[in-house]
DNA sequence: GACCTCCTGGAAAACGATTGCCAATCTTGC
DNA sequence: GCAAGATTGGCAATCGTTTTCCAGGAGGTC
């Protein structure tokens, strides 16, 4: 293993010389020692041990990401995003998947403090469990008490820098979009009761058909997955149309159509959220709201690491969402 | 920022025994003093200094994972998979993004190096490239030299522990089983000509055509991604059959035909390869060759890991594809 | 020519852990 | 009651950098 001290030798220079260097210093080195140095480091095959070098700066080059689930496209989207920022500020990612258990969140933030990340982005829903909740930002508040930076992609429930996606209005106009087409009753493939993320979805979504004077939609619960949308959408009963919280329930709750010879949009309409790329290929296409996922994982990262964060008030910036309707939602004669 | 110190000092015991008792050890700590520095450690709210620690005892808790593009199913996957390793192992993962540049897959892995990581997972095709092969390999040796573990998915071209998907054999088996639905005219939506991957699978493709004594079908080069199917599939003439080189082209593909009212698989049968699972909902529900791809990414992070690696040949697993098919092709009558 | 400043190079003290070694205490068998 | 062995605690060296401070030389000004 090559060290500094092994380049500086070889280079007959002092360590700092060859510090200064190899790894960026706001001091000068003349040129022909520059030129020795960097030589000597080129033949040795030197690489800066950055453990090392995160102990003695005292601060890392490494941001963490804590996602639910790296498969779903979602958060994938989001973390590409993020990495899109941290590669142009020269940052790594280290990244860790909870599969949605909130005591994982907890277990990564503390280990992610350990490694004295320079930030940690949260991704994901809060869920409706307030001890956890408590748990979480004490060892969130630990971490920012030793200079941390955190921010999140999802509710504003930690104090901290957050994106957050208009989940309730968005759902809300949807409902709109849908009463427009001439849509009267109404079913909801809700997902878990405790992810706050469907409750807003839900309750924007209940709230717009209740302003509009329109009976209250059947709430079908499930998981926030495939399977959960494929599993509700059995239980529906006398709806026209159907909104499942996000796309990926939709898919489930499409094939569940299918498998059962109901016809879409003929038939019920179905909506969904988040308009996930893969998916927009989809047959029927997926009637949603649009959501700029990377850019919200991108801006996420941003506000972590904007310096400007000295001992301020906690920004949120809210993001909304577009209403993209499509052939899984179709119009109704006022007496269809 | 509280450290080992603080909390020795806290508890009346030496940096040795605190550090014994908080970080695993071989040695014992007697009963009260580990109690006293466990609660001191709790109210102080210690947590360790990773890079300290990484220093201290020259291995590092983080294994790197290079792929090229973790928005693409594929790669979101074999992330998941190796996730799940690296979880129960108590590893972290750190994730780079080369966005399909070699450049940055070799810059990547430097950096990685720097880190120290205890092993690099390198995902994805390999490229024909000698120049840029020939520099990757002279980054891996400089990290293989200072005892960094390596494995890869994708080709067996860099000398590293392998998972090596059967591309050629799952192609050929896939040819063999539309030639076997009666098609005789095939396309084949190949990729970009350097991607080794997509060379594998078209190979595959063609070879086993040949055996067939069918005719070589129709090559279209385009990107690895939806569009580049998309776009590929508009320049097919007449074939029954058309064969995109991954699932996500097939998508495109499925989409270009639909634009243009080209019934699938009426007009056209389409295949893909990777069967990804976001993409089962799909209708026409696509023909595809499965390919295990969480646990191959699982596996090659235990390959990596695997310490009776020592001093050996690099060792290579081959894993092979399951022609799954689908409503996306059809059987042909003879005279069809 | 003296004095001051600016620039560059090096010695050495951190940074926060781990661990080899030594010493003290405790068991245990006789 | 004692020696041998097993445990347990602590001191201090070590890991590979960064960075502060100091010193010497170059260049500029009066």
């Amino acid at each position: 293993m090559v060290t500094l001290e092994d380049v500086a030798r070889h280079a007959g220079v002092s360590l700092a010389t060859a510090s200064r260097v190899l790894n960026g210093s706001t001091r000068q080195v003349g040129a022909s020692l520059r030129a020795r140095v960097e030589q000597a480091a080129q033949q040795l095959g030197y690489r800066t041990n950055v453990a090392a070098q995160t102990l003695a700066r005292g601060a890392s080059n490494v941001v963490g990401l804590v996602v639910h689930d790296l498969t779903d496209p979602y958060f994938a989207a989001l973390a590409d995003g993020a990495m899109r920022v941290a590669e142009d500020q020269g940052l790594m990612v280290m990244v860790a998947t909870t599969h949605r258990d909130p005591e994982r969140e907890i277990a990564y933030v503390a280990t992610l403090n350990a490694q004295r990340v320079r930030a940690v982005l949260l991704a994901g829903s809060r869920i409706a469990n307030p001890g956890v909740t408590r748990r979480l930002r004490e060892e969130l508040d630990r971490y920012r008490a030793t200079g941390g930076r955190i921010a999140c992609v999802g509710q504003d429930l930690l104090g901290a820098d957050t994106v957050a996606p208009g989940n309730a209005e968005g759902a809300a106009e949807l409902a709109r979009a849908l009463a427009g087409l001439g849509h009267r009753r109404f079913a909801v493939l809700a997902g878990p009761p405790w992810l706050i993320t469907a409750q807003d979805r839900v309750s924007g979504f209940t709230g717009a058909l209740a302003e509009l004077g329109l009976p209250a939609p059947q709430l079908v619960h499930g998981t926030f997955d495939r399977d959960g949308g494929y599993g509700a959408a059995a239980e529906v009963t006398d709806a026209t149309c159907v909104f499942a919280v996000n796309d990926v329930m939709a898919v489930g709750a499409l094939a569940s159509f299918r498998d059962r010879g109901i016809r879409v949009p003929e038939d019920v309409s179905v909506a969904g959220f988040d308009d996930i790329a893969t998916l927009r290929d989809l047959v029927p296409s997926l009637t949603t709201v649009r959501l700029p996922l990377s850019d919200m994982g991108a801006r996420a990262l941003e506000l972590a690491l904007d310096p400007s964060e000295e001992a301020r008030e906690p920004r949120v910036e809210r993001v909304s969402g577009e209403v993209v309707l499509r052939g899984s939602t179709r119009g109704l004669t006022p007496e269809g």
